[in-house]
DNA sequence: GAGATAAATGCAAACGTTTGCAATATTTAT
DNA sequence: ATAAATATTGCAAACGTTTGCATTTATCTC
């Protein structure tokens, strides 16, 4: 096994050509002869050589990679683990791959503020995709305008002048509450932080349901956990007891939180109280009863999100985009 | 906003130094004067600087990045979706950043078996942190032979050329099955698959815990999802009743599908059979009932590859090793 | 078969840092 | 005040690619 590292010029050199021919035929450039293209390359693989990316990087200016940021506004522990967001990131990760860039990976940068020169300036990446709004989108805004290729994940319909990608949680909301009302809800919580940037969107889309139907809105503002969520709705039934008919989660973790504390109450579900979650994370099928939720198609979001990476690294602008929900309707809901 | 790249030249002349001195300076370089190291840096902040790495990572040959590697193998789907493992990367990227390391994520590239010198010798990393063994060993066995900084996340006791930490499979599976027994189980699956890696040990543990007490093993073989968990069991008990009294699953992803099956056909837990997972993960405690469970210190093993594969970049050998495991007791083996 | 066009390769200069060594500025000892 | 030692800075050569341009080689045209 050699230690030495060889390099493209060791390789021009067995091969009796120049580095430019080396370099090109590796680059698959049609000016080379194809004849010659096949067998520097079945040389280079031979050698197990591989180009040194900080040598091409810096002489091309691009690294092919993107930084991906998970932000999550001080709650750092339970966000972080939340499968919904690992799911996204994972996604996020073969839709790259698929398309030749890595992925660097980062949760905790986001605290400092200079995380756009970091990875920009710092030529770590050539672009950012940021997963989750939080609550400092100066920030995020103030990149973006000096010029960054950057695209979040997060409530599309938010005003801004970076491209955000993600679910019509207004519908979703609303079709969420509309599904329960039409099971005969009467009186439906909204348990969530209404005020968090996707979710005040779920929270309008609850809204306008029950509006339509002249019902009364019963907000729970809790950490959008399953463990607060279990608190909460221990709580309220100590101290109120069942006033209520039917939950509308604002994730499937915080629908779980809530259905395990229902149940340690013998609350019957769907019976005494339906319940739908968002996100549609695995365990919402497991789940017993399994969970009624809305589904966002994660996957379609990931591709997208990087094809509109990919369109701001030749200049264009890219959009914002709405991506369809879907009502999942599981025991949970079912009376 | 200044769209032409800033570069360390440029910095030298607005502060009239030499860009050796800025270098220096911008590393905290003890031979600069602690003055202008301080005038330096300020500039630099001041200008939004960063240091290009593709330049700097070509002349030092460092990259301060640990490419993670998902290491599944054919059964992409669900892996991918497991809590746990996306956890154990999470918590690898925090001790990464701890250290001033990037983490460069890959969950497909496995695949192509020239990852090792896709990733060292491209300089796109330093070394490489493997999640999960699978069954392609020799593979990683080559890069560790070739010199590769290298570490993995499995089965520490198995027989290796490269440290690999992880939990106390055997003990866990014992324990998790002597408490089981304990609780007046007489007749315990093992629901995984014993051929697999970690789990083979956990099986071998659940095995050493039945032959003390002179009870039969019976394994189901599954595929490690909590899907094949839950028609496993209703074809068991649609097929051949219920002739058992507890479950030891290999993971809580498969434990929480057992259970469903379990509760859709109105068999108590524990009362008629008590369940034991592993892992701890989040859903463990918010299922229902809660989940008895062997908990992996995840947090500790990722500060601990991550300072046995610094200990490689600088010529250390490194060991495997152990790390402890905790039985947590919840409601679901409690009778 | 000579001249012209096209195809294939080579030369050499970047890309922006870091760092050994040389050079200068500052302090200390005498 | 001068010499010696030390603290601080600058010079210039790498690191390994890529690529515009020049050059060579092959192919075609008449």
């Amino acid at each position: 096994m050699n230690n030495k590292k060889i390099k493209l010029a060791d390789l021009a050199k067995l091969a009796g050509v120049s580095t430019s021919t080396v370099s090109r035929a590796l680059n698959n450039n049609p000016l080379i002869k194809q004849e010659t293209r096949d067998k520097l390359q079945q040389l280079a693989k031979k050698h197990n050589f591989s180009l040194n990316t900080a040598a091409s990087r810096l002489r091309t200016q691009k690294t092919n990679v993107v930084a991906v940021i998970i932000n999550l506004d001080e709650q750092t522990e339970q966000s972080i683990s939340d499968p919904f967001l690992l799911k996204v990131v994972s996604e996020i990760n073969l839709a790259l791959n698929q398309q030749g860039l890595e992925l660097l990976l980062s949760n905790s940068i986001m605290a400092q503020d200079d995380w756009a020169n970091y990875f920009i300036n710092g030529r770590r990446a050539d672009g950012i995709i940021v997963v989750g709004q939080g609550k400092n989108q100066t920030n995020i805004e103030a990149a973006a305008d000096a010029g960054i290729p950057l695209v979040v994940w997060g409530d599309p319909k938010t005003q801004s002048n970076y491209p955000i990608v993600g679910s019509d949680n207004y519908l979703g909301g609303m079709q969420a509450t509309a599904h329960l009302i039409e099971h005969g809800a009467k009186s439906i919580l909204f348990l969530g932080d209404p005020e968090h940037g996707e979710i005040s969107e779920r929270h309008r889309g609850y809204a306008a349901a029950l509006s339509t139907h002249k019902l009364e809105q019963h907000v729970i503002s809790i950490d959008i956990t399953s463990r607060s969520a279990y608190q909460a709705i221990n709580q309220l039934l100590r101290e109120k007891g069942l006033y209520f008919d039917a939950i509308m989660a604002c994730s499937d973790m915080v629908a779980l939180g809530a259905m395990k504390a229902l149940k340690e109450r013998y609350v019957s579900i769907p019976n005494d109280v339906a319940l739908v979650g968002f996100d549609d994370i695995a365990m919402a099928d497991i789940s017993h009863p399994s969970l009624s939720t809305i589904k966002q198609n994660t996957q379609f979001a990931a591709t997208l999100l990087v094809k509109k990476l990919i369109q701001q690294f030749s200049g264009e602008k890219a959009e914002s985009q709405v991506i369809d929900i879907e009502l999942i309707t599981r025991q949970s809901s079912k009376r």
